[in-house]
DNA sequence: TCGAAACGCTGCACTGAGTGCCATGAGAGC
DNA sequence: GCTCTCATGGCACTCAGTGCAGCGTTTCGA
């Protein structure tokens, strides 16, 4: 909230690239120069502001919090992603799409490695950092997994396949941040999680090619699995009535072979 | 840390249902009258020790934030899930030793089940304990892929597996519970999550490693649980002739056709 | 049985995050 | 020149969380 709701504030309009408040950004570099030189808890709100020469109000002003200075470009690319899984058509394919999106986040990471690498290593150490950075990515994840319960809908046990999946996309890609972000941001970010993708598409996706999703030797373990929607799962009881399974097997199943729903 | 730092003061051991300070559940109580009442932020910690009857101080002996004093149980909770993971052995297929360890933090839920609901309503309408949670279970979380990334060492991208997977069996897990508490915990717990959990291994469980566990040419597969709770599970490729399915399912759960694997 | 050490509880004082309110000063429009 | 607006700054306040010291009880050893 507190980047998109503070930054453009110009007329109203989100336009691109609205010249941002300098006051801002000279916040951010301030509590990044002091949360390295002495620690994120060592550091308060007060020294922030009397080095970068603001008063202590404007601060809370422009980030509700103090962990919210260490993130202050999660808002637009949350923003970002929601447009962009928005735009999308009924021709996508919905476990690609969130692929994608979750692409868009990586691309925030990878604008600017090194300040992406120094606040890995902030996160990594402080625990209330780490609390905060959770929220931020669970809200990401929130996102891919709306788009695709409003895409499964009627699908059977569709908002289970939705979280399911939202959150295997989300693991996946930040295994692959967190190995890039460990190497200090020097590999190729944009094949190690498309590495990383590949391996959930393989196992939820059907559409196996992707922008990126080159297929290596190492999806052979999970190639093979039916794609979800493909996939029929009842559960019973041991000592259920077998009549009452075969016909919730048979409702599963469906007619014939067109076994939607 | 608070639970299990504080409880088990008796005499070292960790002994079963230890006498609980009764200190403790009297501010678990207090705190949730309170909060239900008039809210969670418009409580105070001062509120609750003033209902409680105890010194202030006292409250931040056995609760290190005021978050913590509404998931009172999870900090045993996982290091019951910690010791059951470290407790399996080799042969444990790896997929279905963390859904187990899943289920037992539903069991943890159900023990309680109007307890758990209060708690479901207060975490969805509270941010911070929303955000608090998140930090609850992102150890869980991590304590399945510590357990699977052991588990799948000398495996090629192993610990993008185990992320990926521990993140789709607590996604699973959770949008099992949450359903549940949603209905007021009065359905069947253990069947919701164990059908969620389902899903999860039919996209990532390997395919019966147990005797007998061949997958039959009509691409169904019919699975015991080995688990506590008599539990079959029903995999299907949607199209599978249904007298197929029936006789598998039948097999699986008469009384002679031994269903285990 | 008595004294000492240990432990649990409490109150007190302090730090620091976050908020509401109001004053001030600069700029835009009339 | 005046006013209206808005960003900023300062002040005071609430509340979470912590360190410390005092105190009563329990326990253990002499």
């Amino acid at each position: 909230m507190s980047s998109s709701s503070t930054a453009p504030r110009r007329g109203g309009k989100a336009e691109a690239a609205a010249a941002k408040p300098p006051m801002r950004d000279a916040l951010v570099a301030a509590a990044f120069r002091l949360f390295l030189e002495r620690g994120y808890e060592q550091t308060t709100v007060d020294d922030i502001v009397a080095l970068a020469g603001v008063g202590r109000r404007s601060f809370f002003r422009y980030f509700p919090s103090k962990e919210d200075v260490v993130f202050p470009d999660h808002e637009r690319c949350l923003a970002d992603m929601t447009a962009f899984l928005a735009a999308g058509s009924d021709d996508d394919e919905p476990v690609r799409r969130v692929c994608d999106a979750a692409r868009l986040v990586l691309g925030m990471y990878a604008e600017n490695p090194a300040f992406s690498v120094q606040r890995y290593r902030l996160t990594k150490r402080v625990p209330g950092l780490r609390a905060y950075e959770l929220s931020v990515v669970w809200r990401y994840e929130r996102a891919l997994a709306e788009y695709l319960r409003e895409r499964f809908a009627g699908r059977r046990d569709g908002t289970l396949q939705a979280d399911v999946i939202a959150a295997a996309v989300v693991a996946a890609h930040n295994n692959a941040l967190r190995s890039w972000l460990r190497s200090n941001g020097e590999g190729d970010a944009g094949a190690t999680v498309d590495h990383a993708l590949g391996f959930v598409q393989a196992a939820f996706g059907h559409a196996p090619a992707g922008p990126g999703g080159r297929r290596s030797g190492a999806d052979a373990e999970v190639r093979g699995k039916a794609a979800a929607e493909d996939v029929v799962v009842v559960v019973a009881r041991r000592g259920t009535p077998l009549w009452q399974v075969v016909r919730e097997v048979e409702t599963a199943l469906g007619p014939g072979g067109s076994a939607r729903n």
